[in-house]
DNA sequence: AGAGTAATGTAATCATTGTTGACATAGCAT
DNA sequence: ATGCTATGTCAACAATGATTACATTACTCT
């Protein structure tokens, strides 16, 4: 009994009649703007002002939907960290001649650039730490865990340490994918041709036979 | 005639006698006070109201030395990127048995995790952007110009499609560092134990090898 | 169909924060 | 001493997030 018409039915009839009091499905419409304006000029530029006059609907409507602000930006957190997990585990779990790790990298790197508005409010320092939302946290635990699963798979048991050594490659690896991701995103490198994004897959690989060789 | 007395009178004399109506080196306070409160906080705590209050200052006292709040961030950034400069081009030019690239990571690393607030404004997505000051932007490029000098010198010549080559190795090992070092400011590498921050200054050297040998 | 009720949106208002402009004070040079 | 400049204060403003009281719509139940 939450929603009187679902979305796809509002969609159907043509959406939003020029006489029409109710938006439809603001809070849809307010988390989709959101993450454009976040991918397009960054967290600090969204204001809730530009959001109602973007939606056509008053700055206040938003506090029917969301409690605050912040609550929001958890929201667009949480709906990146529900796909993210999703296309790591498709990418895990699709049989193809590659190697598991590129598979997980590539759909690491195509996420990231593909969503930097989700990815950057993913990761930002503040809107985390003071969510108390247990599904945010819930939904941020599983794309780490697809890459330690796999991880551990291939740590090889007969390893002495062996926890020390899954959490130096998992340290490795994800500094790699989030670094190349995180540099991509706010344009730190300028030249990044596609073949360098295909070395960087490759690079994964290296990186991970590196830290088992070692030690 | 920029200034009467110069930070260290001041410091000699006992600095800042309870009726002083001039704090003395507001402006070096305000840059060392913000930056520790980014470091504990991150940059969106940050209010001109505290720091004046901190330094028992009026708040718009700021304007007197900065043009805007942006502007004391870019300063920030200015001297961040400065010091870390200084600290790659120390381990670069210092003698050890080490690898140069063992002690640059080690050098990266540990700047990043001793000067957090620094790191955190340096690489902010929309601090840089709007800043039109041609110092920071100069004292931006001297950090990753080590590194690509490095990178250069050990890139064999002989390789066709040698600029590929480099700018691969270039985007890899800045990504590993940069990644490992925001995650591990913000917290996200809980169980950061010594020994990993050892293995991950090592995988500098096997990402580099696995990029040199392959493509 | 019609009443009742919950969901949704608006308008007016407030607190916080960055910023500005007019004024006050201190230090330095002559 | 006088004047100039750097530095700091105070009051006010604009933008923004949030709250409260009220208005409108849509669903449910009979």
């Amino acid at each position: 009994m939450k929603t009187r018409k679902t979305p796809d039915e509002i969609l159907k009839t043509g959406a939003k009649p020029a006489t029409s009091y109710h938006h439809g499905n603001l809070e849809r419409g307010l988390i989709d703007r959101a993450t454009e304006v976040i991918a397009n000029q960054g967290v600090e530029h969204l204001t809730l002002r530009l959001l109602g006059e973007e939606l056509g609907v008053s700055r206040s409507a938003l506090y029917r939907h969301f409690p605050d602000k912040q609550t929001l930006l958890v929201r667009v957190a949480e709906e990146g960290f529900v796909r993210f997990g999703d296309a790591l585990d498709a990418a895990r779990a699709s049989k193809s001649a590659e190697d598991v790790f590129v598979r997980m990298g590539r759909a690491y790197f195509d996420f990231a650039r593909q969503n930097p508005g989700h990815y950057r409010v993913m990761f930002d320092t503040t809107v985390l730490k003071k969510a108390n939302s247990a599904k945010v946290h819930a939904a941020a635990k599983r794309p780490l865990a697809c890459l330690v699963d796999e991880v551990v798979k291939d740590t090889p048991e007969t390893d002495k340490d062996r926890a020390t050594l899954i959490e130096t490659r998992v340290s490795g690896l994800w500094s790699l994918l989030h670094g190349y991701s995180m540099l991509a995103i706010n344009g730190h490198l300028a030249g990044t041709s596609s073949s360098v994004a295909k070395s960087m897959v490759a690079s994964v690989l290296y990186l991970l036979q590196g830290q088992r060789s070692s030690r």
